[in-house]
DNA sequence: AACATTAATCGTACATTTGCGATATACTCT
DNA sequence: AGAGTATATCGCAAATGTACGATTAATGTT
């Protein structure tokens, strides 16, 4: 048996590199996100158009994306409209950056 | 009802950056490749010896990175060395740099 | 007031992930 | 040969993720 040692907890870091990731671990998300680059913002319905899913799908990987904070929507009844979270946005990239050791020069720029 | 238009496939880069996103969803995970790039390698037993969780769940957390093309191992019995694999790691990078914009110099170094 | 529009949420089914203890594997050492 | 060591794999349970159709909600339009 191995000795008892002080066994170390995930760092913030690792904890939220992890969380974006996630937010990141599907095709549909990153496109979106993509999609969002370009267009600066989008609706629901424009994703609907372009994506081989459910109404019902897109929404739940917006929702997701949007609990991790990487975009943020307007309710515009009876749309909405959503963008990239330019915060944690660059929180995200701060963190991946980081992670792969990039040497980056635009992470303090703004949008 | 929506007209029907010819709906988009994810691209190449949407799914490998999706397929490597979920590779570092989980802490664990992250925190074994922040290890590796300060150690260069790692035997399996050490990452037991660090973090709270049982050497089953390890293991099977560096298969996933194995599976992701992450790590590579070596075995040399009875341990097994890990190291990162400098082809998909730098592949990662790039990929991810590419997806948050970020001017980066260093994706062409060697090892 | 009834209808149309857009999007979120619900309910459901199925698949995948996560974590653990137990076991198997492939050696080395005595 | 038998014991010890390090690690992978198995089997299981619980949790989470994915996708869909149906429904609900909030509004503007006729």
């Amino acid at each position: 048996m191995r000795a008892t040692k002080e066994k170390v907890q995930f760092t913030q870091q690792e904890q939220e590199l992890a969380r974006f990731a996630k937010a990141l671990s599907h095709p549909m998300r990153v496109a979106i996100l993509n999609y969002l680059e370009k267009q600066l913002q989008c609706y629901t319905g424009d994703l609907v158009d372009i994506f081989p899913m459910a109404q019902s799908t897109i929404s739940q990987h917006i929702k997701e994306l949007k609990e991790a904070g990487l975009i943020q929507g307007e309710i515009n009844l009876p749309k909405t409209r959503y963008c990239v979270n330019q915060d944690n946005w660059k929180k995200a990239k701060r963190l991946f950056a980081d992670f792969f050791n990039v040497d980056f020069k635009n992470l303090t720029c703004e949008i």
